[in-house]
DNA sequence: ATGAATGTTCAACGATTATTGAAGTATTGT
DNA sequence: ACAATACTTCAATAATCGTTGAACATTCAT
């Protein structure tokens, strides 16, 4: 997980309206939910949530697939395990770089 | 930790300057850093790097402490064991709301 | 007191994001 | 073929974010 990822992942979180979808979606995980779904149970305006939907595409955490003319969003569980694990070992105990042993909390 | 304070920490962490700050003072920890040394470390204008550092402690990732004429940052390390609990809780398996055990990758 | 050091706030600008309605692309049903 | 469905892309707007230099407080040294 490089940084520049992370940064992707995180910046798709930082809207509530993402990060509901994004939960919907895990919480329908592994099938996901078609656009028309995740639209009526958040109550989104489709065009707002095809917006939002993008965004969490380019940063990995949701994948896309056609299923006849309905388009069906899935949560990438990996990717999120990989964001996990990242704020584990470079943003919570300071081992990132010396290397130091877990002493504080962890 | 609600939804809401979730997507402060998001939108914090979602700038790569802001992140390289973060990790930075998490090598620190529990010390932490004054603005100074962060600007040099880092090579960031202060006027950019207070910029950032007003947002970073408007979510609670880090705080500050004056030390005469230094200002003292510190990352809060709990919050961020706090954000880790919340993604593996509501981001992850699916099992925020359905109460549905853990069976995939968790 | 005066000047230097530390760091923030303010103002201004360009760049990016969020939201909405209109138009467009595929796919399905008749 | 034709109309309806599902969803996206486009265009336009308002709002927010990121960056910089100038001005501003506060603290320390002499």
């Amino acid at each position: 997980m490089k940084t520049e990822n992370a940064t992707l992942v995180f910046e798709a979180l930082s809207s509530s309206a993402r990060l509901d979808v994004f939960r919907l979606l895990v919480r329908y995980a592994p099938d996901g939910l078609v656009a028309g779904e995740i639209a009526q149970k958040l109550d989104i305006p489709s065009t707002n949530l095809s917006f939002h939907l993008k965004t969490l595409l380019h940063s990995g955490l949701v994948e896309m697939e056609k299923e006849g003319r309905f388009w069906r969003y899935r949560a990438s569980v990996p990717l999120m395990l990989e964001i996990i694990a990242y704020l584990t070992d470079h943003c919570c105990c300071g081992d990132g770089d010396k290397k130091v042993k877990r002493t504080r909390n962890c």
